[in-house]
DNA sequence: GCTAGTTTGTGAACGAATTCACAAGCCTTC
DNA sequence: GAAGGCTTGTGAATTCGTTCACAAACTAGC
């Protein structure tokens, strides 16, 4: 298969998100232009996104809506429900653990995991805080396949290393510093102040 | 002044954040090349994302450390102190309202608002948690210039027509649903949803 | 001050992503 | 069943971002 952008991914994401909206409220069928004007893009945008992985529209008509986020659902691989495991439980660790949206779309947070002993055997929504050492083991034996990294960015890249050796392919980087991993293992990081400095630069540089 | 992409400035603060590093350990010089290696790019882009400001670097021998972060904290306009108001106290609210390394790089977070009582008045890590009625009343009198909306998806777009009344021409949303707002306020959202739903693609559709 | 060895800054080439534009197909009406 | 009105799917054109490649400029060593 051709290799797909990431922005046509998150677009598809946004997409997926609007026909759920439109299927509680018992709407049939879409248009690209409406999809489009919704997620703050181009109709011809929405198409060309869809047309990377078949011909879901009737010509004249628009989308199906169940089709359509049956069919967005299966590329986007939330058919079945994703292993997830924290690692921290600090702040922000506890407000993913917490956070529902997660659950709702299929991502099960198995456990969270802290070096903190004061903190291992409590429960954080229902979850267990084990201790950072049985990681290895509970991946193995829980078959988690994503990871979250919620921990300062001092030891971030150790305990990346340590998750890319017990086999985990995809994670989620909270912690303020560039990793690096193999090819064959996707990172994605979430960089507040990152963000917060894009909007400091378009705040400062904005056209006169 | 030429538009300048948003993934140049991405790696702006990428850049910057390895210089302070630098600094801290003393270096005085560095080439486009380690930087390239430090932040997974290459050096041909950094010294092309550089190019557009200006020439920071000495032929030769590289980029002087002190002198380019500087020039780089002006770029990202780190230079001055921003106020910055966080909306929602919840967990993410609060995870965000603690996060230290939000004041040190210049982002000063002056108030939290929430809408329940029982939290109003209260502080969280010494900022005052008040009452959301206020919030057009204080980002006048703060001097408010960025708006974090860490709140569910479901008010956000009314906060946002609020924040944007105000005259806030930067908002972080955190809130899962998109946003819309006018041509001149800048929004940046982060959505660990969709990210979570990123891997999924990736670990779905992995190259066979 | 000449030579060898670096490293920058930048047009030009390339590649990727978006937008355009239109034929093809469907529905409805008469 | 023909006509009019929509909306899709997609090559072609365009725009945007990255990489290449090399002259220009610097340092160090002799």
């Amino acid at each position: 298969m051709k290799r797909i952008a990431e922005s046509t991914v998150r677009r598809l994401s946004i997409y997926l998100r609007f026909l759920e909206e439109f299927e509680d409220r018992g709407l049939s069928t879409v248009s690209s232009e409406e999809l489009a004007r919704r997620g703050g893009t181009t109709s011809a945008q929405v198409r060309k996104d869809l047309s990377f992985f078949g011909s879901f529209g009737k010509r004249g008509l628009g989308y199906s809506v169940p089709e359509l986020s049956s069919a967005l659902r299966e590329i986007l691989g939330l058919q079945k429900e994703w292993r997830v495991v924290i690692i921290g439980a600090g702040k922000i660790g506890a407000a993913l653990a917490q956070y529902r949206g997660f659950r709702q779309r299929g991502f099960n947070i198995v456990a969270v995991y802290d070096t903190n002993p004061e903190k291992i055997g409590r429960t954080l929504e229902g979850i267990e805080i084990r201790a950072m050492s049985r990681l290895e083991a509970d991946v193995e034996t829980e078959h988690a396949e994503i990871a979250v990294i919620a921990i300062p960015g001092d030891g971030a890249q150790e305990v990346l290393d340590r998750i890319v050796r017990t086999g985990i392919k995809a994670v989620l980087n909270f912690a303020p510093v560039q990793l690096h991993a193999p090819a064959d293992v996707t990172v994605k990081a979430v960089n507040m102040a990152m963000e917060l400095e894009g909007l400091s630069f378009a705040l400062t540089n904005r056209e006169s």
